[in-house]
DNA sequence: AAAATCGCTCAGAATCTTTTCAGGATGGGA
DNA sequence: TCCCATCCTGAAAAGATTCTGAGCGATTTT
């Protein structure tokens, strides 16, 4: 069964051009020129899927995104944001949209993150409120809703960057995390800085998780590839 | 090695500024002046992005555009406009570009542009379940995601080439890969060295990976034609 | 206001990898 | 057996990557 997908935008060209590179692909799309009339769509026809631009006139991209939250039952929604804001994107985020694409985008790229998504929400239905859970590694506690860190049984205060880059690592442990993805992750993609802060920030993190920072056990460096983390535990005598 | 970078602009000085300083910043850079040209060329040599002008005369940014999306598997276009008023024109059709610039552009604006963009378009977020496998040979284990080898239940820390090289001959475990195909593989098809240095990552590799490196048990040469690796059980006592 | 924190950049140093080089071994066909 | 392309070896040069310490704004805390 075709995945329905609905498009929102006030600008036409945008419209066809998206919804007529989602059919190509084997999705079916419908369109809407405002909230409003998305939401009407939406509930005759709900959607699989809504790619929600955020510079609507009338109700705004933000207050759109609650409405279908509300009303539509758990209804990934990805935000398409007119500029590069990095406001929209992160307050987006947080108010619970899955996933953000900037414009320009190139049409091979929102497919993926269509796809990417799809696949994240269709598989374990994620329980409205669901904490995302502490991960273990080792001695190491990261818990991502409470944004705390327990080594070895001590708690640890971590900046926010730090916290995500642990996190991200945490996520794939055991794995490398290539530094691009790395970046990608924790900074974002349209992060135009240098990759050494990844350096920077992997060292603070090593003088706070590592006994001895200069030989890490935890947090390994994967020369030529990126880092990963691994499962320390204390040698017992 | 040096991503391949196409620049489309009908300015010479252009050109020739942005190839100069992209080559300068270890990018290898081609240039042409139309889009046919740049056509023509992509289709002999895959570049890695391409920075394209919108302003060209003859065939236009927008339909230029089209054309590198549709005969170059994935490849991320940055925009270059010529003026503010241009974008406009564009900035309708936000779709299809990875990324734009307008002129004039600190170069090193321009830089962080292309870094970024390659960085998003190069690593496809590694789905949890999409992890390559490892692969089994023996008593030899090589674990790609986690990049780590295990030989005979000890754990092994290898460089990135010489990881690359154990990985290809695990691909073909029993199997002879060819020197050109190893070469090919490892290094990609536009390696210009000696095709020696396979002898001396061969001979580090059987440091690490042989009980007695003069006496391969696991990674075997095949005189006048390659190497293969064969699976090798501990004889017991 | 001063002080502390955070995120980032920079440049030089330290480290590790990769390649090259030159000579020596080796093995298989003539 | 002899020869020669093919491989191997050790060492050194060349190249990359990562680490460090320091410093700078911006923001928040005191």
């Amino acid at each position: 069964m075709a995945k329905h997908i609905l498009v929102v935008d006030d600008d036409a060209l945008m419209r066809r051009s998206i919804s007529f590179k989602l059919e190509q692909s084997g999705y079916r799309a419908s369109t809407a020129v405002s909230a409003e009339d998305a939401l009407a769509l939406a509930r005759r026809d709900r959607p699989d899927l809504i790619l929600l631009d955020i510079g609507l006139p009338g109700m705004d991209g933000m207050e759109a995104l609650r409405h279908f939250q509300n009303e539509i039952e758990n209804v990934p929604v990805i935000f398409v944001s007119a500029r590069r804001r990095e406001l929209d994107t992160i307050l987006g985020l947080e108010l619970g949209a899955d996933d953000y694409i900037t414009k320009p985008f190139n049409p091979d790229v929102l497919l993926a993150h269509v796809k990417a998504v799809l696949r994240r929400t269709a598989a374990p239905a994620p329980e409205p409120g669901e904490r995302p859970l502490p991960i273990t590694v080792g001695d190491l506690i990261i818990d991502p809703a409470a944004h705390t860190v327990h080594v070895a049984g001590q708690q640890l205060d971590l900046p926010a960057k730090e916290f995500a880059v642990l996190y991200t690592l945490a996520q794939e442990a055991g794995y490398v995390v290539a530094m691009d993805d790395l970046l990608n992750r924790v900074w974002g993609a349209e992060f135009l800085g240098e990759p050494q802060v990844v350096y920077v920030h992997v060292r603070w993190l090593r003088e706070k998780i590592e006994e001895d920072p200069q030989k890490p056990q935890r947090l390994l460096t994967v020369r030529g590839v990126g880092y990963k983390l691994v499962p320390h535990e204390v040698s017992k005598e």
